[in-house]
RNA sequence: GCCUCCGUAGCUCAGUGGAUAGAGCAACGGCCUUCUAAUCCGUUGGUCGCAGGUUCGAAUCCUGCCGGGGGCACCA
């Protein structure tokens, strides 16, 4: 009996109590989700139906409360259902039913907890989009994490993501990024507006070695030099992005080219760009006055219209964001999220405009989450200031997995600190070696299980009864449950909490109830069925650490 | 000025309109000849920023105020 069976059944119970008062109100699962309540007293679920739906048809609390519970104690493997306080019904499953959950997802394995709620859609999830100009650095980091993450959680629930990196490598920070490279190159002095940081210098230092005649182009031709610094230094520049990415587990399927949509098509068609305007043109959002040309952005929330050519002719970076999302509709997408840093929030308005303007629903078709800026030690990240780590750094200070799961760790709109010392520590300061570790006590079980003689060839549920045994059986009947809310909110941090609270669970049966019998003792059906809740526990740790894009070790 | 996010235990923070608001850290005190003590158990700790409102029920939703972060470009 899993809670969302439970869920499903509540609702039948009451679509038929409220027919047989002649009444029309719809119910859905979603209206009777039951749960774990914080009191263990309270039973194993609680659903407060009753109170959601007695008004609605006519009736109080406490008597609705009454037929359903009558109703839900005759399904197989409840053992009671229970009236308490202003109409909540607790339900208590029998300990056979409950321990099948650790059949289940021992026998689910890296299955358990996907669902297909989101089954059908196909998602385009924008984020990082660093500019191609320097190294990732501690500003993207938060991002990069978060989006992989939830990336894997809708995967989970049964959609189909497209993970997507737009690429600035249009405009006039890419050719100051390539004064800057050749300056390095040719041993020149740095422009004065270049870009600051030894990498410049050693993205110099690689165009050379791979142009050995770039001084001697620059003699002749200064622009076709400042050509092959730019592109080689790009090309090198965006390779070691990538390089950093897959080394903090965080994949791309698309990098999209912002030149791409400049550039004209192969047989003279017009740029996306200029594509993109005709567009909207036809569909009545453009039009043109102070010589330039502008989309009427305020018809769809926008606070004012937008440019898209500034004086000079050339397009702005909003024509370029229109006509990306333009092929983002064009390839199928329905849903695109973008996310992005609180110091971009000025853009919902006129992203979400676009979207309007292009024929797309603003409310499901565009979502665009904004996440807080990240601090290190207290220090806010700024340029300015000179405190710029960059990602690679990071990496190599404190690990991937206690940087993702930190990262993970906390709701996207708030605040977040990185404390390196804390993240350094193996204390419960740091709870990713928590999980970890609860992770690799199942392992250690399960090894020691085998050299003892203790296998899977009984499993006896009704056996599990021991109070921390029914705890844990309840946290892995969550799991599915926290998955599903997790995409349809989109926030990851909610499998990092539930995992805590996953280990917690686990560590306080380890101490509690064995697998392996002391000493002399014989083994029973008990330790045997014990070790598929000490797989199952295992499973769902590391099914949860995966979604977070942490490993989970077999040893710490 | 307008927009937006935040304000919960000494600290860092969870909390999808439900029951007595939780966790970790910090402080104090316990459990290792027994499957990994990086674990576990106990004690201490709260006007959920303030004031109204909606509701059977509000930390959660609405309004106003106070305090803090961020944003309001023909930059990218």
């Amino acid at each position: 009996m899993t809670p969302q069976e439970l869920a499903t059944a509540i609702a039948r119970i009451l679509t038929d109590l409220i027919a047989a008062r002649g009444v029309e109100v719809p119910v859905t699962d979603a209206d009777t989700q039951v749960e774990r309540p914080k009191s263990r007293e309270h039973g194993d679920w609680a659903s407060n139906a009753a109170m959601k739906f007695a008004k609605r048809i006519g009736t109080n609390p406490r008597e609705l409360a009454t037929e359903i519970a009558q109703r839900i104690a005759e399904i197989d493997g409840v053992a009671a259902a229970d009236i308490a306080g202003p109409g909540f019904i607790n339900i208590t499953l029998d300990a056979a039913s409950a321990g099948e959950t650790a059949r289940r997802v021992v026998e689910q394995g890296e299955a358990y907890g996907r669902g297909d709620a989101l089954a059908g859609q196909k998602i385009n999830l924008e984020f990082v989009s660093a500019n191609p100009t320097g190294p990732l650095h501690l500003g993207h980091t938060r991002w990069a994490a978060l989006g992989d993450s939830i990336s894997r959680v809708l995967r989970a629930a049964g959609a189909e993501v497209t993970n997507e990196y737009y690429i600035n490598d249009a405009g006039a920070q890419m050719n100051k990024f390539g004064r800057s490279v050749l300056a390095a190159a040719l041993g020149e002095p740095a422009p004065e507006d270049a870009y600051p940081g030894a990498y410049i210098q050693s993205l110099g230092a690689h165009v050379l070695a791979q142009q050995p005649d770039l001084a001697e182009i620059a003699a002749q031709d200064r622009d076709r030099a400042l050509e092959l610094a730019q592109e080689i230094g790009y090309q090198q520049q965006l390779a070691e992005i990538k390089e950093s990415l897959e080394r903090f587990n965080v994949h791309f399927d698309v990098f999209f080219s912002e030149r791409s949509l400049h550039a004209p098509g192969e047989n003279g068609e017009k740029s996306p760009i200029d594509a993109a305007v005709d567009r909207l043109r036809e569909q009545g959002h453009v039009f043109e006055a102070d010589d330039a040309i502008w989309v009427r952005t305020t018809d769809f929330g926008d606070d004012k219209d937008r440019v898209f050519t500034r004086g000079n002719g050339i397009y702005t970076y909003f024509a370029a964001d229109a006509a990306y999302y333009l092929t983002k509709k064009d390839r199928g997408f329905g849903e695109k999220i973008y996310l992005l840093g609180a110091d971009h929030h000025g853009y919902i308005g006129r992203l979400t405009a676009i979207a309007g303007a292009a024929g797309d629903d603003i409310e499901t078709d565009i979502t665009v989450l904004i996440g807080q800026l990240v601090n290190l030690n207290g220090a806010r990240l700024s340029k300015r200031a000179g405190n710029i780590v960059e990602l690679d750094d990071l990496l190599e200070w404190l690990g991937s997995d206690a940087l993702r799961y930190w990262l993970a760790r906390y709701p996207a709109d708030s605040p977040l600190a990185l404390d390196g010392e804390k993240l350094r520590s193996r204390t419960n300061d740091n709870p990713v070696f928590y999980v970890q570790y609860a992770h690799a006590r199942t392992c250690a079980v399960d090894r020691n299980a085998a050299a003892a003689g203790i296998d899977r060839s009984a499993f006896a549920p009704e056996l599990l009864t021991h109070q921390t045994e029914t705890e844990l059986l309840g946290k892995l009947q969550e799991y599915p449950g926290i998955v599903a809310g997790a995409a349809e909110l989109r926030e990851p941090h909610r499998i990092a909490r539930y995992l805590e609270e996953l280990a917690a669970a686990f560590h306080r049966w380890y101490d509690n109830c064995r697998v392996i019998p002391l000493g002399d003792a014989p083994v029973e059906d008990l330790h045997r069925t014990r070790l598929w809740l000490n797989d199952a526990a295992g499973q769902v740790l590391r099914n949860g650490l995966d979604l977070i894009g942490v490993s989970a070790p077999e040893r710490l």
